[in-house]
DNA sequence: CGCGTATATTGATCGATGTCAATGCAGAAG
DNA sequence: CTTCTGCATTGACATCGATCAATATACGCG
């Protein structure tokens, strides 16, 4: 079996508005990043930090998710598990359910990156 | 030949900090989003964007980026393409030398987008 | 023109990734 | 225990994408 549940950390980064970028990037931390924007840089991936954002309470099933994306439920759990594997995404397990919500902290990180 | 130079729009997004991904989002808009963020989501490409940004006259030649990067130059210039069609460089003709620099706005864009 | 330099394009290779059908597994209900 | 339901994992397939060698193009210079 490979290990799994690979977490990625980010350096402290910014607060709110002043750019980053400024300064050269060893690879390292160029693959750190990559490895973390490539988990947000897919459609479906989007669709799902959306609407489970958008969610009432924050945070959805996978039963809820499977039809406003039209994927097959194997792949929409590939995907649930990519962003969580980035620590985008937290699961909580209730009986037969898995509840997913969003850790904003680590996007805003993210996009503390791009300014 | 094929079409080249796709470029991509953004909606107006707010402006500094509140957050975004809000609202459930559509398969066009999505797909749309993720190409953008593709193109940032790879480490040969987030160090051009650090290094051409944090050069002195916030602008380099091919010449000077495939050193640090340690790619060999079609390498590079497939990355400066990438980066150019995504709106993210602007590239500048100066005789047999082409500088590329940053296009701050459409980064801050995308960061906009992850809040 | 002929040569050297800087960059872009092409073609090929190879690993990464999105997708689904089939299967496994755990909890709930009868 | 058996069955159903919700989710995860596996395996297979097809496509995408990063990379480089080879080649093309364009410019400057003598």
């Amino acid at each position: 079996m490979a290990a799994r549940r690979t977490e990625l950390t980010l350096d402290p980064v910014a607060v709110c508005c002043p750019s980053g970028l400024t300064t050269p990037m060893d690879r390292p931390t160029a693959d750190r990043l990559a490895r973390l924007l490539k988990a947000v840089a897919d459609p479906a991936r989007l669709q799902l930090l959306a609407l489970i954002k958008s969610s009432p309470d924050g945070e959805s099933c996978v039963c809820d998710l499977t039809v406003p994306l039209a994927l097959a439920q194997p792949t929409v759990s590939h995907h649930l598990r990519v962003l969580t594997d980035a620590g985008l995404l937290t699961r909580r397990n209730k009986g037969t359910w898995a509840y997913y919500s969003v850790n904003d902290e680590r996007l805003q990180e993210l996009g503390a990156l791009l300014r």
